[in-house]
DNA sequence: TGAAAGTACGAAAACGATTAAGTAAATAAA
DNA sequence: TTTATTTACTTAATCGTTTTCGTACTTTCA
């Protein structure tokens, strides 16, 4: 490994000269820094990242919390998607994204907190999570700067898909449908569903649309099981509904063979509707309408906002960045004539 | 940060001690070292990931080369259980994760090869991308531990799908259900389409069954368009076959619109089977008959034998592990009688 | 011509750890 | 009792950078 110590007796010079004239320091002259700009690309000079945190106490380097109760949120649809987008976006600002370690069978284990200290991470990011884990929100009460996506915290900054307007979008579209009988299985408490939920029932009030009790069920989110139970019950229903909504896409699939089973045809028969806007909702036939949400714009704000709080932590008040989706207009609602 | 120094302060002790009592050198007395242990836990302290890196040459970090063409392989069903598999076995390790910086758009980007040096990585794992990228062959020829998956190169160890298995077992568990009529879209050319392709003759040939060159076509990865267009031309065949192998599962979806949207039903009409076991399949009607790749296992070999690799570089010889899947019956494949 | 400014570089300390080598005291062996 | 060994620690160098403070030499300006 060649060293900067290795360039300044190449060069003759110091190492601080070295070290100033790679990083463009005014007070070297153009043609020693040239020069050693040339023989350090020569020499193949590659810098120690851990030597430089070690003395700027940046790392350019982001911690991630993405878990899911089994796994990572890696194999999560949307969740996939903003970290992809995320990526993206740091890393195009020049910054590395690590894991935090979420092994939670290691008896040594470091907590959230006590890994991104150890890490040394200049910023963490943190979703699809429980975020009432007492770790999370060690991690929150600390001073690392932190960005939350889908979930919001006192005085820290988070982005968040805009799940009162998609909900409200999505019933307005079924309901300019013609659909009156509107049923929703949601998906199990979390903030975002306290969205959903609240923006369902405001919106229904605001259309002056009837919902009763017996419409509104709950399942788990990806639980194609789940759905298929709630789906089966309002569908025995002695005035089972004329359109549901599902928790989100891929559980939406569980319903719809629950519909399937009873030899009901969708969406002649009757109408579904997912949320997330999945890769695949729009390959399969009928095409699933859905409430796209903006996974691309989710994961660059929540990029460019934690790292605009990461270099300059002072003028960055802590905000919330809600980021709406967009009804997708697939082949799952059809028109209930009056 | 309180550090090292200032647990030798308040024990009234050298930090030297302090170092070898909190790494459990046999030097240090016991009562010293209960002390040490006591106080630093009290002063909350955290070693320091940089400089120990610095001075052990060891991160405890990994590096992850995971790039579609267009996105990180986040979004890839398969790949993306297979990381998550990974993931899990080397935090279990004690090492942590980060990606290789693979945005190409920055002037002043890194290689992959500078960047993993530059990050000191102990060891890269590289999937999910194109194994030509001059870039990634850098990173092959250097001298950091590495593994491959579902990928061969000389002389570096690597975790690869049986991909001839597979494909045997699948064709076979077609070719017993009654099928003489299989077709093959194959995905676009690479190291896992020659496997399966040569895998799907040489088992046609064992098993007496006659392909006409016309039954087999190219598509690309998870490209339902594809699948559609070549499914369609099959269809149009004078003699279409009775069954459609595809490239992935994904890509079977859009094989079945083109079979639903010529009135046809699976698997009474014509039969299809996939290839990954991605989760959806199983929760579609009709569940799709596919081969269910081992993502737990080839993330968590893929794991193991890095970390082996990087713990006793020198015992460790280059070597290929196999993974095998297995068939998942569903409900595409239908029977033939003869 | 002399003082003030500016330019281009170097010396050395520091970041937070690890570790080889040294040392003093206690214990064991001769 | 003397010597050898063991125990429990310390000293100091080091990993590869960054950065403050000097310093020698030039240039500028009165």
């Amino acid at each position: 490994m060649v060293s900067m110590k290795d360039i300044s007796m190449a060069c003759g010079v110091s190492v601080a000269t070295v070290s100033k004239a790679l990083n463009d320091h005014k007070d070297i002259g153009e043609g020693t820094k040239k020069r050693i700009k040339r023989i350090a690309k020569e020499m193949g000079y590659i810098p120690n990242s851990a030597s430089k945190a070690l003395k700027t106490r940046r790392t350019y380097n982001i911690g991630v919390l993405f878990t899911d109760e089994a796994r990572s949120g890696l194999t999560h649809d949307y969740f996939s998607y903003v970290l992809d987008s995320f990526k993206q976006t740091v890393e195009e600002q020049g910054y590395d994204m690590t894991f935090i370690n979420c092994c939670k069978t290691r008896a040594d284990r470091m907590s959230y907190l006590e890994h991104a200290k150890y890490r040394g991470f200049d910023g963490v990011v943190i979703a699809c999570i429980d975020f009432y884990d007492p770790e999370v929100l060690e991690l929150v009460r600390s001073s690392i700067p932190l960005v939350t996506i889908d979930h919001l915290f006192n005085n820290r900054m988070a982005v968040i898909s805009d799940n009162v307007k998609g909900m409200k979008d999505l019933l307005t579209y079924v309901y300019n449908k013609g659909h009156r009988r509107i049923a929703y299985i949601h998906g199990a408490d979390s903030a975002v569903t306290q969205s959903r939920l609240t923006s369902f029932y405001r919106t229904a009030q605001e259309l002056g649309l009837d919902v009763p009790d017996e419409y509104v069920r709950e399942a788990a989110y990806r639980d194609t099981d789940a759905t298929f139970i709630r789906t089966m019950e309002l569908l025995d229903l002695p005035n089972p509904p004329t359109c549901i909504l599902y928790p989100d896409d891929f559980a939406s699939y569980g319903g719809m063979n629950a519909i399937n089973d009873r030899g009901l045809d969708i969406p002649n028969d009757i109408s579904v509707a997912g949320y997330d806007g999945i890769r695949i909702g729009r390959h399969l036939e009928p095409q699933l309408t859905t409430l796209r949400q903006n996974t691309k714009q989710i994961g660059a704000q929540a990029a460019h906002n934690l790292i605009r709080l990461i270099e300059n932590p002072k003028t960055t008040v802590a905000q919330t960045v809600v980021i709406e989706g967009e009804v997708f207009e697939g082949k799952t609602v059809g028109t209930i004539k009056p």
